[in-house]
DNA sequence: TTATAAATGTTATATTATTACATAGTGTTA
DNA sequence: TAACACTATGTAATAATATAACATTTATAA
């Protein structure tokens, strides 16, 4: 069973408007979508990114210091994370492919190291950019 | 055939910096550290960095935020990029697996997009941290 | 209900990275 | 060599990303 999260107030602003963008958000961009709403401060975007992307509903994607939205409807796999993106138009997209995540889940070298985390990001020319 | 690369001073004098630390480097620990050398501001070193980054040299480890010599002999596969973090101590290496780089550069699903670079973190507890 | 943890608000500041513009060096080739 | 293109350098200013420190409030659970 999956653990039922209550967002509070910030993190359920934050969440429902990066949702609601259907792709990467910067935390700056975002802050500057919720002052209306009241959040005004950087720390109080962080703060709940942090916790967001703790508990799963959201995923960073360190390559372009940008958030997304998890887009496995059980929001359960946020420390095996993989996803493509687009180097021409910067669209994202969260890769779900139960092969590649068991692979790279039981993955193991010689180094003596279990990996509990992995985080993968693909990068290429999306179907719409290349036939341009 | 490799392209051998001349490094300029300033590629050198960094690229040796990074290299003889054995592990990760952020680009204003490098910048304190070369100031001797004459290397005074930060877009001198985010330059060299760049075009060892670029050259396959060096590597970017896009969750820290910093930077590796490539521990690769060969330095040909910078764009197909895997490494494993320890989230105690931050140590970071590099992983040279055939058949999980094989795997990965192969990789393709059903979006139509074809991917020509990828980067993976590992992240877990090494042995050492393990142990304790 | 009281104590504990989680979340919020606010100011200031630290860290990471780029823009813009001027100059100098390197390699090619006419 | 002279002219050109290209790469690298130097410098100042500033943009973009992220955290520290401290005070207060709200939610949760014993």
């Amino acid at each position: 069973m999956q653990k039922e999260h209550n967002l509070s107030k910030n993190q359920k602003i934050i969440f429902d408007l990066i949702d609601k963008s259907g792709g990467p958000m910067k935390a700056y961009s975002i802050l500057f979508n919720v002052q209306k709403k009241g959040i005004k401060a950087p720390l109080q975007v962080y703060r709940a990114l942090d916790k967001l992307v703790e508990i799963g509903k959201i995923h960073k994607i360190e390559s372009r210091n940008a958030f997304i939205a998890c887009q496995n409807s059980s929001c359960q796999i946020s420390k095996a994370t993989a996803f493509s993106i687009c180097e021409s138009c910067e669209d994202v997209s969260e890769i779900s492919n139960t092969k590649l995540s068991k692979y790279l889940s039981n993955f193991a070298d010689e180094s003596g190291m279990k990996y509990s985390k992995y985080n993968l990001e693909f990068f290429g020319l999306c179907k719409k950019c290349k036939s341009k």
